[in-house]
DNA sequence: CGCGGGCGTTAAGAACCCGTTAAGCGCTGC
DNA sequence: GCAGCGCTTAACGGGTTCTTAACGCCCGCG
């Protein structure tokens, strides 16, 4: 699983355990640093896409990790803090996180809120024109090179999700996950023969390209430049 | 930048002041209202591009405030909300608001969003500059090329919410929350029904066309190119 | 080579969606 | 009261889409 990787900053190992089983259940990569004086060194190394980031931490403040990350890296930082109030302080600092989570936290909000924030930087750097494959939910509508697909509505949630994270493998659970907003459950040969429908849809208006893989024992992979 | 104008709805003088600031240090130009009953005055006066509009309002309610907007314009809106579960509600309602920020918000979250609301209006209006349907709610007169239609109440408000966000889906659901303005639940077959006239009375003034397409398994579209 | 589970495809029934008709209801003006 | 109008919906029919059972192939492994 090629998951986004998400660096978790936290010196309570209990905390740090729970943050990193909900990320990964959810299809993330995590690496764990419980020490502030680590974490410029773990950043360096492990390049995440995203921030979990304690306030309170041995040898080194949150705030000031936070600060001069945003001189070097624009990656998203959220912020875990113990109360509400620090919220407001941290505010009024003009700290640059994107994002704050107070404990406790639910699994669904940090892994809501993990996706959010990057959702919001996945679309910012798409200048969007560069793909071949355009999605426009308000429409729903997709065009692979222009062309208007015509696309059943799972088929379009589908491709939706494929595209929204190019090159990642989803499971078939996953893609039920995302593609049913009732939390249905289906088939694993639903989703396969949906898979089937679309690609038919796509390789008819670009017949050279296959851009959906097969991976076998894991699920499927959309890959634009397949 | 050239200073797109950002309308701010807050009641708390502390926030709108701290969205004001944001806003103006990223070269936008803002106005703010504090109370729910002065916003539809401020935005005709002010004609903002956006609008960042908090739920909880003395006089008015935001919701309530959205949905009279969405009738009569389709300027962006962005609604500020207290708590995370607030969003959940809200889309279940199919208010049509752009996208939602929680408190406690950050500068760069705040930015990031209106920059996000308006490249996307700006991206999808505006290929010809004038459409052919006409909507004058005062009068609550369209014309299509400048034919006057005869509409019943509820067609009207139908052809209104279509125009104001041309190109999009809107379920029936949708549909039924703007076009009653009081809570109404009606069926279905309710709105087929009506789209059945509206489509009959646009074609009777412009047979080639047909504006409303019908989107399976999701609701209505309308395309003025149609 | 044989095994077992993962996978693609087919086909068919189930489920769903939608346009239309026609009828009932409330309201208005005569 | 009655005719006319607009609104809503029950009911129906047809069409589309979804889902799954079933089957056979393929892959990886011992």
């Amino acid at each position: 699983m090629n998951g986004e990787k998400v660096l978790i900053v936290e010196d309570e190992p209990k905390i740090a355990r729970l943050l990193s089983d909900y990320l990964l259940s959810a299809g993330y990569q995590t690496d764990t640093v419980g020490d502030g004086a680590e974490v410029m060194a773990a950043f360096e190394q492990f390049q995440p896409d995203l921030l979990l980031l304690d306030l309170m931490l041995p040898h080194r403040d949150g705030l000031d990790i936070c600060r001069e990350l945003r001189t070097r890296s624009s990656v998203p930082i959220i912020m875990v803090t113990a109360r509400v109030d620090e919220i407001d302080r941290l505010l009024g600092l003009g700290v640059g996180a994107d994002d704050y989570i107070c404990k406790p936290f639910s699994p669904r909000e940090v892994v809501a809120r993990v996706q959010a924030a990057l959702r919001r930087v996945s679309w910012q750097s798409q200048p969007d024109g560069s793909s071949p494959v355009l999605i426009d939910e308000d429409a729903m509508q997709a065009r692979v090179d222009g062309q208007l697909l015509d696309l059943t509505p799972v088929e379009f949630r589908l491709l939706s999700v494929f595209v929204s994270r190019p090159g990642r493998v989803f499971s078939r659970g996953q893609l039920m996950d995302h593609a049913y907003q009732d939390h249905r459950v289906v088939s694993d040969r639903t989703i396969d023969s949906h898979v089937k429908n679309l690609r038919q849809k796509l390789q008819a208006v670009s017949p050279d390209a296959s851009p959906i893989q097969s991976v076998y024992g894991a699920g499927y992979r959309f890959d634009p430049a397949g």
